[in-house]
DNA sequence: ATTATCTATAGATCTATAGATAATGC
DNA sequence: ATTATCTATAGATCTATAGATAATGC
């Protein structure tokens, strides 16, 4: 049982990558604080001397999910691919079985916009924060096209994704599913081709 | 207090109305039997005399919901309107600040997709029949275009729509939630107008 | 006689706190 | 001395059920 400073920033950290992932696989509201300190290795009673509350866990572990799109633009560009190929490879793993199949570790609107449509003004602040830094990224993996073209399409791209995956999950079917995925796929390419 | 059967199928409906709104308004789990039915102008203690269990009334309420998309098309072809109109009449009101603010009253996906994904078999199962129905309403609105387009064009549009409303239920800023309907409003017209 | 509704509550959660224990760090 | 963690629990939920009451319908 160590209880040094670092220690303890340690902890704070387990807790939160837990609570990230428990936070999108059940859902805003149905994460229990003792079970995840379970899942964390630890109790609920230190629950408090990390976290001032329930909602400040929430905030802090939606604030440390980090989009993918970011990174995944990085890297990208550090292995000198194109904008269109660096987009096409992003859509292609968000539209994916396992994107799909793994809530807790996948895109935080897919996930818990219903939830955070109906949760507090800070964690929708913090979810819109997310939002436009996402249509930032997306846009300027546009470069052909005209600003305010590359932000439209940004958008209409990044709904589209959201929408597919969400439904795509819901899909009890598996050819509707995998047929959701695939169209929408396509499509969400081709806005990232157009010119003009 | 009323006890004739006709009471009690119009008791039934009542509760359902009333839990149709309130699991949209408020989650799938988050409904409260105790609050759903003093809503409905009851008791808790009636309520196992409706419905076996509370997965029931949920079942049976999602059931109740019908797509609005069914009955504008109704309407539209009643009043004699082009299939484009119909289709463009449809995605205003959808994309509407009256349809952002009224959960209740909205768009099942929008508002309980996350929840869906993450519910057991039986209501996933009844959203995907809802989904299906959709697809087929909406791609029969693009007329011009081959079958096989009409319908990847409805799935696009379907989830380009869901997308769109639940992040612009999320989106905190009001001017980033307007321009997220009105940027898709616009792109998922043009779905609707391309011929071949 | 049957049953739709009511009041009341048992049992199972879940958040937050109290108090004990054992390690850190001045 | 301070504090990170533990065990235990108070108080507030929520689902489901028990038993009383008052109306229906054979």
């Amino acid at each position: 049982m160590g209880h040094s400073q670092a220690d303890k920033a340690e902890t704070h950290q387990k807790i939160l990558r837990t609570a990230a992932r428990q936070l999108r696989e059940e859902g805003l509201d149905k994460l229990a604080l003792a079970d995840l300190m379970k899942h964390a290795g630890l109790t609920v009673g230190g629950f408090y001397k990390h976290f001032a509350s329930r909602d400040d866990l929430v905030a802090e572990a939606l604030e440390s999910i980090d989009s993918e799109w970011a990174r995944t633009v990085t890297e990208g560009e550090a292995k000198g691919d194109t904008a269109t190929t660096i987009f096409e490879d992003a859509v292609d793993r968000y539209l994916s079985a396992k994107h799909r199949d793994g809530l807790g570790i996948g895109c935080v609107f897919a996930a818990l916009a219903g939830d955070l449509a109906r949760g507090g003004r800070r964690p929708r602040e913090i979810a819109t924060a997310k939002m436009s830094r996402a249509f930032g990224v997306i846009a300027k993996l546009f470069p052909s096209q005209r600003p305010r073209e590359a932000r439209s399409r940004a958008i209409v791209a990044f709904c589209t994704l959201v929408g597919a995956l969400t439904l795509a999950r819901v899909a009890a079917d598996h050819a509707l599913s995998a047929e959701i995925m695939g169209t929408v796929s396509k499509a969400v390419k081709e806005l990232g081709r157009q010119k003009r």
